[in-house]
RNA sequence: GCACCCGUAGCUCAAUUGGAUAGAGCGCUUCCCUCCGAAGGAAGAGGUUGUGAGUUCGACCCUCGCCGGGUGCACCA
């Protein structure tokens, strides 16, 4: 059990003694250091119900409280905060547990839940761009934070496989392609097929109505089409793949649009002879009366021409996933413009019957330097590829030059580790609500709170250990001993490691690790300037390395809960 | 017009979800490498949290009204 987790339980049972719900009794980590280590505003929430005054309560509370083991007597201070100072040998204690620990503190969910991670989704034929980092590198932080605390996750890579696209993308496969620049760099290629086909539609409405009939043909099925059809979304995989493999991601599931082709004519039947849809102006559509701010607003799932929406493969989807997995939850990660969508969605997966935990995990834009959203569709988009390959670049000269005493190859390895670092951190660090604006300075700046300052801590701690090993300098007693402020700081920071995780799952929110890591690291500094370690002797010696220690097992680990990976030497 | 999101230091962003004197980074001003890596540390300047009310012991956070910005709203995804 942790220490605050410990206390909360002594609060509790001092609470329940003068008549309080013990539920109330919550202990956090204390918000100024200066008055103590841990404080619970109990008192304070407790006489609000009761309508007394806090501070007597508060000292009530204290009568009962038994927490001398733990922590010098615990008073009360301000409006009736309950401050808590523990006593170093118990922080030691707590220290030394999460050093054995091999969770490292952090205990999993009591109650796991299956959870599908819906992110990513790229469009076949389209690069990958800015507009796809913030899904997919939440996404998979997301599905490691999960899966780490014990839940079952599924990944699921919904990508846009199916849709308009195709027929412009056919009909230029069919009389503008170019062999070689397909094999060289295919999505390049697609696109331009895909652009000058747009063109051509615009000043030529004969072209415009071919392009409508080799989508058309391709959605009855036609064998050539198809198979132009497999090879675009084959060459695109393809690279996304390789672009999924350097940033170290993947999937369990890959289920486009595409596989849910045949079932989205039986679930639009379906929802109309269940009364749940009804045609209106020639479209199927979904009307929600009964939720005041969806009332005007219905969700349609057929088109006047009998084609089908997004939807519609949404609805069909999640009833696929309901069949196969029966999840507790499913999160969509996806920006936030696409609220609307998925409330309408989630509305129509209630009636008909779906009582999953549905959740958009949404996320602000990436603005410009004119603060204006990078739009997909018009003007430049920068290419995720490009963008990765120019980071580990920034990254490889700052490494040379810094460190030159590693070799050609290790230099590369180190400056991938460290350019998509950067990229990872430079986003998860944001709230995910927040527009951010895109900068190559600020990402790949290695400066400040950023991810080399993450990795550097570590490297630090790994290169003190290289240094004892060296000089022959071993851990004598294996257990750690706090006193100093620095080593108490650190001590207490590296024991928030056991809740921060699960406070990142509340509300799906990465950047509460990336500021503790942050902090984390911070403190670590402070503690090296502050304690000598191998400068001091024998046990003191002994328990500072074991702190830095710790410490690198924490950092190492909560980065790799964001995805970003750390190296021995930078 | 309606709905949702966002207004916090010069700039980019936090704030343990209602707690104590609102914190970081960049930039700016001073220091610290004969010392375990200076990608670092110490100190300083910088704020009426867009605005006006309300709720209470206590508000960046909750309620309502304004102002400013963004996004979305029947046949794209």
């Amino acid at each position: 059990m942790s220490l605050q987790s410990l206390l909360q339980s002594r609060l509790a049972a001092a609470l329940s003694k003068v008549g309080i719900d013990a539920a109330i009794g919550i202990v956090t980590p204390a918000a100024d250091a200066r008055f103590g280590d841990f404080q619970s505003n109990a008192a304070m929430v407790a006489a609000k119900v009761q309508k007394k005054n806090p501070r007597e309560l508060a000292t009530s509370i204290l009568k009962y409280l038994q927490v001398e083991d733990l922590c010098e007597p615990p008073t009360v201070a301000g409006a009736g905060f309950i401050n808590f100072k523990v006593l170093d040998s118990a922080l030691s204690d707590a220290v030394n547990t999460v050093r054995s620990d091999a969770c490292l503190g952090v205990s999993p969910v009591p109650n796991p839940k299956t959870i599908i991670v819906d992110f990513s989704s790229p469009n076949v034929a389209k690069p990958m761009h800015v507009g796809h980092i913030r899904s997919t590198i939440l996404g998979d932080s997301l599905s490691r934070i999960a899966r780490h605390l014990g839940h079952c996750v599924v990944t699921d890579n919904h990508i846009g496989d199916w849709g308009t696209q195709f027929g412009k993308v056919i009909y230029g496969w069919k009389h503008l392609l170019n062999k070689e620049s397909l094999e060289m760099s295919p999505i390049e290629e697609l696109v331009r097929l895909y652009r000058e086909v747009n063109a051509l539609e615009e000043h030529d409405p004969a072209i415009k109505e071919t392009v409508r009939g080799e989508l058309v043909k391709l959605q009855q099925g036609d064998a050539e089409n198809l198979e132009i059809w497999r090879q675009a979304v084959a060459l695109s995989w393809n690279e996304f793949e390789h672009l999924y493999d350097l940033l170290g991601i993947t999937f369990d599931e890959r289920l486009g649009e595409s596989f849910y082709n045949d079932a989205l004519g039986p679930l639009a039947d379906r929802l109309l002879s269940q009364q749940i849809a009804k045609e209106s102006e020639g479209a199927v559509c979904i009307f929600f009366p009964d939720i005041p701010a969806l009332e005007d607003k219905p969700c349609l799932i057929r088109k006047s021409d009998g084609g089908f929406l997004y939807a519609t493969t949404d609805l069909a989807t999640m009833e696929y996933r309901e069949k196969r997995w029966k999840p507790d939850a499913v999160w969509y990660v996806t920006g936030a413009p696409q609220q609307l969508h998925f409330e309408q969605v989630f509305a129509v997966g209630r009636k008909m019957g779906i009582a999953t935990d549905l959740r958009h995990i949404a996320f602000g834009s990436i603005l410009g330097d004119d603060r204006k959203m990078m739009k997909t569709r018009s003007g430049e988009n920068v290419e995720l590829g490009g963008l990765l390959r120019e980071a580990i670049e920034r990254a490889l000269t700052v490494v040379a030059e810094k460190n030159s005493n590693l070799s050609k190859s290790e230099q590369e390895e180190v400056a991938r580790t460290i350019g998509l670092g950067a990229v990872k951190y430079a986003d998860l660090m944001q709230h995910r609500l927040t527009d951010y604006v895109f900068s190559w300075e600020k990402m790949l700046s290695f400066q400040g709170n950023t991810a080399p300052y993450l990795q550097n801590a570590y490297v630090r701690i790994c290169s003190i250990f290289r240094k004892a090993e060296v000089e022959g300098i071993g851990i004598q007693s294996g257990s750690i001993s706090i006193s100093e402020p620095a080593e108490r700081a650190l001590a207490l920071q590296i024991l928030k490691f056991g809740e921060i995780l699960h406070a990142v799952l509340e509300d799906q929110r990465p950047n509460l690790l990336c500021l503790y890591l942050y902090e984390l690291a911070d403190s670590f500094h402070h503690f090296y300037e502050a304690c000598p370690i191998l400068k001091s002797e024998g046990g003191i010696r002994s328990s500072r390395m074991e702190l830095a220690g710790v410490t690198s097992k924490v950092l190492k680990t909560g980065l790799g809960l964001l995805g970003i990976g750390v190296p021995e030497r930078m």
